[in-house]
DNA sequence: ACAAAAGTATATGTTGAACAAATGGCGAAT
DNA sequence: ATTCGCCATTTGTTCAACATATACTTTTGT
């Protein structure tokens, strides 16, 4: 191993600048991004890899190559934002604009006690080993959450506790739709810790869909999970009615 | 315009053709797909070409590069099926494993009654407009299912009108969701011209859900959206109850 | 004879340059 | 004033050379 750094910035990831600066809205949709040779000079890289990582912000509709023109940022509404990727940009640099995290988190409003119900079903043995150690790294990571690197392992669980459940359904759309829980739980850490919201309580409220899940009682565990997105819209300074489908919904 | 063909085949895509080989299962999860300079002789092209389409198959999980060695398929529970261009592939050359397709039709089953209650509460005249428009394709490429152009007219309006639905509810998880309804829908549209159901009852069960939205009534369209989901897992061979969440669930 | 080490073959990864094609704007001619 | 054609800018495509990583083979030392 060399003396100084064992992995350098790895490279210089254009894809990773310019994902850092749009979702900061230093570029918004309609504004275009330096141009393919200014990217080259700025990085010291030369101009395949710019075009290749380009590719990449152009294939989750982000950016929208016109040719002999330049590179232009597309309206919000054109991003995949069930893209992995993505999701990963946005739990990272938080969501350009707010609407998109309304949006996302009316979407759990809807599906997540519906998720966590079938869980209560279908969770294997294994499933529940998931969920559990999930849960105690929720509860580990709650007292000490003053610098960041605790925040990030407190967010960390939290996401992988959510996660655990979605796959727990046995179903490939319902795991692979799991990603799109980060960005709002990101945000949801990173404001409780300002708004400095009862952390023992949201604790408890997800020890009630785990035991639900782990009890196999289907009702419990949907009733518990939207407890847990109750406290979530309320810390977000969203109210649970703003749900496009959720309000009103009931068991059967 | 030339004379001959306004687009010739544009260009002999190689993620198009690795995705038909893949998809057609000529290449399986663990295989090596050729490797560049052979991609590159048999569609005389040049290697930059085929490394940004590999690169296309790379970013949805499709095919993993190993350096030095090879292109591998990667599993089917790798492959982001939420992505636009997989879920059009997957319509396109129908889905490599039977159990995909099960596990989407399973997906569909458990929030397609759900969003079409949505879309009876927050549909606007617009989206009435879309969903109608597709409604009335249906209905004309009703009879003439004989050759393959018509079926495919009639299973772009079946997309069109589901979609539309989940337009419907306004929200932008929702919306960009409905990418995964096409590979079943597809599906099904190919299959029903094979075993003869009744079009006409279909067609009857798609009025219902759409005269529910019309009308403002969530419980109605929400029923009515689950008899069509029956009559579509029906036709594919596959029973409701083998729904992950579906199963059991009622009304309000 | 066996095992570790060095070397080789084969594939992907990276870089650089040159040329082609598309778009937008400017300007001249009608 | 409008249209046609030219030109500048930027992205798109192709080619060639070299670097790096992995698997296999050979060598070498005990």
């Amino acid at each position: 191993m060399t003396s100084s750094l064992r992995k350098p910035p790895a490279r210089a990831s254009i894809a990773e600048y310019l994902a850092e600066a749009i979702f900061a809205g230093r570029y918004q949709p309609g504004d275009f991004v330096p141009r393919e040779l200014d990217l080259c000079e700025r990085f010291a890289i030369n101009r395949s890899a710019v075009r290749s990582d380009l590719r990449q912000l152009v294939d989750v509709g982000i950016i929208e190559r016109i040719s002999g023109h330049g590179s232009k940022v597309r309206e919000y509404a054109e991003w995949h934002i069930l893209d992995p990727q993505v999701t990963e940009w946005m739990s990272r640099y938080a969501a350009p604009n707010p609407e998109i995290q309304r949006e996302i988190l009316a979407f759990r409003l809807d599906v997540e006690p519906y998720v966590a119900m079938t869980a209560a079903r279908r969770a294997t043995a294994r499933d529940l080993v998931a969920i559990e150690e999930a849960f105690e790294g929720l509860g580990q990571n709650l007292r000490n959450a003053s610098c960041a690197e605790e925040r990030r392992l407190h967010s960390e669980c939290d996401v992988a506790f959510h996660v655990a459940i979605f796959k727990a359904t046995h179903n490939i759309v319902w795991a692979q739709l799991s990603h799109i829980l980060r960005p709002s739980i990101h945000l949801l850490v990173t404001m409780s810790n300002e708004h400095a919201s009862d952390p023992e309580e949201s604790l408890e409220r997800h020890r009630q869909v785990m035991e639900s899940i782990r009890m196999r009682r289907p009702k419990e565990a949907f009733l518990a999970a939207q407890a847990v997105l109750a406290g979530t819209a309320e810390a977000l300074g969203l109210e649970p009615g703003a749900s496009s489908l959720g309000r009103g919904f009931e068991l059967p």
